[in-house]
RNA sequence: GCAGCUGUAGCUCAGCUUGGUUAGAGCGCCUGACUGUGGAUCAGGAGGUCGUUGGUUCGAGUCCAACCAGCUGUACCA
């Protein structure tokens, strides 16, 4: 006999389902980030998930793989309004960031923004690319961006906001920090060891990746990334960047302290705008763009500190580069600096939970005039996830509902009624809903919702006027010390009576005594 | 994309080295002891194309090959 083809129940890899806990657990964080950013004095806007393709960036599907990193379709609704060849053709994506439908949504909206626009918003966000743990093809972030502000104090403000957002969500000072670089500074590294101009543009971005290794990898593997290249451990062979000896040791240098003596612990931001400012001008001799990296650099430096925001808040990491597309000043990344063991025992490291910097580009694709912007990151679902471990978040269970129990199948109306009062007065509460035949499964099931009481009315009570009412809690600790069935129906432990007319004041006392109220 | 590892019950896995009646365990689930009370205990029960296809063999969960899927690392990552 052939079996019926079940179709197998499977989720996409790269996706997740979340359960109440996790739903709540991101709500408390949105909530908490939007309180900071509110406080900042930034705004709230919505756009949609998707956009126009071109809108969004680099990402022009080709014929052969019009999904590469992004989800994308051809728009089939068609637009008979328009001409012909804009109808039914255009491709659509999902967006990947929030800052690319930003700048869409400004350059759309120009002339009835406030300049410099300072809004937030938050969503989710779509990469059709590998995942891996921690990291999904669906994933929320949260940003806030300043559109119209060339500024440094601008930048400063989303260090400093980023420092106060990690803390607002609980997390110490010192188990967290604000890294901060300048684009203009990487450009004025690599001019003066001769790569600069249009036809190194390849090997830059190789070097520039080859730095933003230096945190995972160690400074070894950067000298090898930047030479010939490097071969993993899994025998994988990564193609480097063929520079010479001295143009490495330029480089090296200019990481710094912390990668040529192996230690882990970046310069206060101060520091390194007072103490290295000469050692880097020299270093990059006539490039200009690495002496305005430098100023900028500082004047951040200076604004942050009058704040009063340390170096145990804010410093200067030289190996921060952010993506390699769109920034084109300073550039930030949250770390999270705590360590922990996976459920295997095995070392985590959490990264970067966030990041930002300056776009001045961004804007201005749309528009013919220059629009300086700057933007900060948080990844809602990786921060959700790093807390979620440390046990910072979601650890209790969610209390479930009051559960009124049906002992006649008759007097269905009457438990019904009582449900209403319950809720009549604001106590989350329900009729058992499944088959009332087997009593038991009825507790099961309030225990399975993590109820905090059960409402019993059978015969016998209905005939006093009374009802039963059993605390799930209380009963749950008595529990432990009752071995046997026998005593434990006989004891019937934390269940008491009360008058009908009762019912809601008594369940309100219950859940108080339990703090649920 | 590249490399390594893993696919056996709803879940976690054993069995594979050395091929041989009817493929096991724990947990979970269902039923009963208990027709008015959950989480304890005991007894019983259901649940499997052993990832797929082909090959070797008298005989394959076990050996071989290809493919598929998953995990881990690495590359790319706006």
């Amino acid at each position: 006999m052939a079996k019926p083809q079940k179709l197998k129940a499977r989720l996409p890899r790269g996706f997740a389902d979340r359960g109440p806990a996790e739903i709540a657990a991101t709500r408390e964080m949105v909530e908490t980030i939007r309180k900071v950013y509110e406080l900042y004095g930034f705004e709230p806007v919505e756009t949609p998930m998707i956009e126009y393709t071109d809108a969004l960036g680099k990402f022009l599907p080709d014929q052969d793989r019009p999904n590469e990193g992004v989800f994308s379709f051809q728009d089939d609704t068609g637009t008979s309004a328009i001409a012909d060849v804009q109808k039914d053709e255009q491709w659509l994506s999902l967006r990947y960031d929030l800052t690319a439908p930003l700048a869409r949504y400004v350059a759309e909206n120009f002339q009835h923004l406030a300049l410099p626009y300072r809004s937030y918003r938050y969503g989710w966000v779509f990469r059709n690319e590998k995942p891996g743990p921690g990291r999904f093809r669906q994933f929320m972030q949260f940003d806030a961006d300043t559109v119209g502000a060339a500024s440094m104090a601008a930048d400063a403000e989303m260090c400093m906001m980023a420092a106060d957002t990690m803390e607002a969500l609980g997390i110490p000072r010192g188990q967290y920090v604000v890294k901060v670089n300048n684009r203009k500074v990487l450009d004025g590294v690599m001019e003066a060891i001769g790569i600069g101009g249009e036809e190194n543009a390849g090997k830059r971005l190789t070097v520039l990746r080859a730095i933003d290794k230096l945190d995972r990898l160690g400074p070894q593997a950067v000298k090898q990334l930047l030479g010939e290249g490097r071969k993993d451990e899994s025998g994988d062979f990564t193609k480097g960047a063929n520079l010479d000896a001295k143009q490495i040791e330029t480089i090296i240098s200019y990481l710094g302290v912390k990668s040529a003596i192996g230690s882990t612990k970046p310069l206060a931001l101060q520091a390194a705008s007072k103490v290295r400012i000469a050692e880097w001008a020299e270093l990059f001799g006539k490039s200009e763009s690495g002496q305005q990296g430098v100023s900028e650099l500082r004047e951040i430096a200076d604004l942050v500190g009058a704040s009063g925001y340390g170096e145990d808040r804010i410093v200067c990491d030289s190996s921060v580069v952010r993506g390699l597309e769109y920034y084109t000043g300073p550039v930030y990344e949250v770390e999270l600096l705590i360590e922990t063991k996976d459920e295997k025992g095995r070392p985590v490291r959490f990264g970067s939970v966030g990041g930002g910097g300056r776009y001045d580009g961004l804007v201005s694709r749309f528009m013919g005039q220059p629009v300086p912007a700057t933007g900060f990151s948080i990844g809602v679902s990786r921060l959700q996830a790093a807390l979620t471990l440390i046990g910072k978040l979601g650890a209790k269970k969610e209390t479930g509902p009051v559960v009124v129990t049906v002992f006649d199948k008759d007097r269905i109306a009457d438990y019904q009624k009582m449900v209403a009062a319950l809720r009549e007065a604001n106590i989350r509460a329900e009729l058992y809903l499944g088959n009332p035949k087997n009593f038991g499964n009825q507790l099961k099931y309030a225990d399975r919702r993590n109820a905090p009481c059960v409402v019993i009315q059978g015969g016998d009570e209905k005939a006093k006027g009374e009802v039963q009412i059993k605390d799930l809690i209380e009963g749950a600790k008595a529990a432990a010390a009752i071995a046997s069935n026998e005593e434990w129906r006989e004891t019937r432990p934390a269940q008491f009576a009360c008058k009908e007319s009762e019912l809601v004041e008594k369940v309100r006392e219950l859940l108080a005594r339990h703090g649920l109220d």
